[in-house]
DNA sequence: TGAGTATGTATACGCACGTTTACAAGTCAA
DNA sequence: TTGACTTGTAAACGTGCGTATACATACTCA
């Protein structure tokens, strides 16, 4: 993450470097979760000061919840705004190929890690329950028909943050050698089942 | 947690003080999760001094250790080595009613808590990892008939997990509002689908 | 009973953390 | 160019933590 230095980008930026630090935490937090991320680490991969993380963002808590603020989970699992929203029928299908897929390398989306890896920490719990609804349970309420949707919708999000953790702990030796089609097919299943009307 | 003084009990007693410190650090780490829980918060409510942490087990993390090993998932879940092994069609409604009940207020399973609370933290993963397996894949894949009997009891821990991270943080205004019958259907369908041959 | 051991206690060490403060250096308008 | 403002830096503060140490008290048994 060079620096250069242009006439355009004068040597001290306030946004850039407000945004390096957002992309340093973001990817911290999706890596090693809330707890075990120093402000420090943050701040070092971003090439910023310490400082800096509590005069733009407030404190870390603050900072964590701009991240999420900043990411939207099913717009990477379903594409940008110009796709089309997938049909109903079609989502189990989708949403365990993103699992699968996640198991056999595939990079994760950001807001999911982050979530499946900061669950524990009561300080930041209304921030993490205030994103899981806006930027998972209600919009994969919205794309559901039928009645409790939002019930459906969670009973999805449940399999999307226990395979988090189960991959996590688990991990890859047990997951990897299964047979990739048939885990596919079982994830499918299982989020037909969650979301079945 | 009075400490009667009679004569069989001597006022000092290694047993009895290992046993309260080791129960009340189950009690908290499931509560809060192994990050949240200072170790003097463990001795203040075994009533015992913080260096006997130290002193009994070594470390927190050795400590955390001991709790699993001495908490089983599946028994609590099944009932005790008396009771006959549940036939492998009844294993998904006995976890639903598990989940369901767990949401509506019953007493959880002290491991499930302690695992889905604690799973951010890398220090005690293989821990966390080793005890997932013995004391939940293991045994509910031997209860499982066909092949694949390890990957489809993962599938279903997943769940587990899941369902317990999400009810701690969407929790209870969310999902109690919910029919009970209509829950446990829909969540003995998803165990279903998971645990499926 | 008294020495030796087992158990419990009080306290401090050393460290990592989030945060704050005081200051330096760059930027830009007048 | 100068002076006010913005951005960045260095260093410290205060706290809470896991752990270690030195000591006190209760128990045991020759």
């Amino acid at each position: 993450m060079r620096l250069e230095r242009t006439p355009d980008r004068p040597k001290r930026d306030r946004e850039a470097t407000r945004r390096r630090l957002l992309e340093a935490a973001r990817d911290l937090f999706a890596e090693h979760g809330y707890d075990h991320v120093p402000v420090r680490a943050i701040a070092a991969r971003a090439e910023a000061n310490v400082a800096l993380v509590n005069r733009y963002f407030g404190s870390k808590a603050a900072l964590f919840g701009e991240v999420l603020a900043s990411e939207s989970a099913l717009r990477r699992i379903f594409g940008g705004p110009g796709e089309p929203p997938p049909r109903p029928q079609e989502l189990p299908r989708r949403l365990a190929e993103h699992v699968a897929h996640q198991i056999h390398g595939a990079p994760a989306i950001p807001l999911l890690r982050i979530l499946d890896r900061s669950v524990g920490n009561p300080e930041i719990q209304p921030i993490i329950r205030r994103h899981m609804e806006q930027s998972l349970i209600e919009p994969l309420a919205e794309l559901l028909e039928g009645p409790d949707a939002r019930l459906r919708a969670t009973a999805a999000a449940a399999i999307l943050m226990g395979s988090g953790s189960v991959r996590r702990t688990l991990g890859l030796s047990e997951l990897r050698e299964a047979d990739p089609q048939a885990l596919t097919d079982r994830l499918t299943a299982m989020f037909t089942a969650a979301l079945a009307p």
